[in-house]
DNA sequence: CCTAGTACCTTGCATTACAAGGTAGGTTGT
DNA sequence: ACAACCTACCTTGTAATGCAAGGTACTAGG
């Protein structure tokens, strides 16, 4: 395989990786109260490499559209932490996204089999 | 859920389908030679909405990676259409999504069990 | 008080999905 | 013959957004 067609691979699985970024960053902090630099840390451990400029923004925007919300806490090793946790309508919103996940994983098996055939 | 956050979920939503959407066509040109009228067909069954001005130049992008070549051929009713189908790299490239797309499936999955505890 | 570490955030760029509009070949009705 | 319609190709302009890079600010240790 050539550059050009690795490259388009790559290309491929970043989106990818964009198109659930949204969803698995709901997921992490659904799971309990949790600030930026640790949802980055427990990302990677799920192969999800994602980085300081991509998460800001996307927890302002989630934050924004009502399904996040943060608390300030101190912390004992620098600088002041936002902790985050998921709104009632952001615990709605992950259990739709998960629906819609199920949905499209149906979609694409559904169509891998086919190959099988 | 009032605008704002409906918004937000189908804005996530819509990102989720992006991210698999040259996956999801790939898969669907492994299946044999097809023209991108049929393929907008195909996708509408698995609900994956895509229109004309996403697939054509996805289509280019594909063909110039070299995962892609078509040959012309007349049509019955109307113009010619341009048959695409997978080059024997395009066909290796499926089988690393397939593996890529499997393991972002785990990795989700295990966030949801997560929460499920 | 300077360096290192941590944590927050912003700016500018490149990619890309989509809406809208454009070109052209074929068929049908009058 | 020609208008109206359908099919099929493609392009242009806009908006969204992930990321690299750079910036601000707080704390701790020497």
């Amino acid at each position: 395989m050539d550059e050009k067609q690795i490259m388009e691979l790559e290309n491929t699985r970043a989106q990818m990786r964009k198109g659930i970024l949204e969803f698995c960053i709901l997921l992490v902090i659904s799971k309990g109260k949790i600030y930026a630099s640790d949802i980055l840390k427990k990302l990677e451990k799920t192969d999800l490499i994602v980085v300081e400029g991509t998460l800001y923004p996307l927890l302002s925007r989630l934050k924004n559209a009502g399904l996040l919300e943060y608390t300030w806490a101190e912390s004992k090793s620098g600088p002041p932490r936002k902790y985050y946790k998921l709104t009632k309508k952001g615990k709605e919103a992950v259990k739709q996204l998960a629906i819609t996940w199920n949905k499209f994983n149906k979609s694409i098996n559904s169509l891998i089999n086919k190959i099988d055939q």
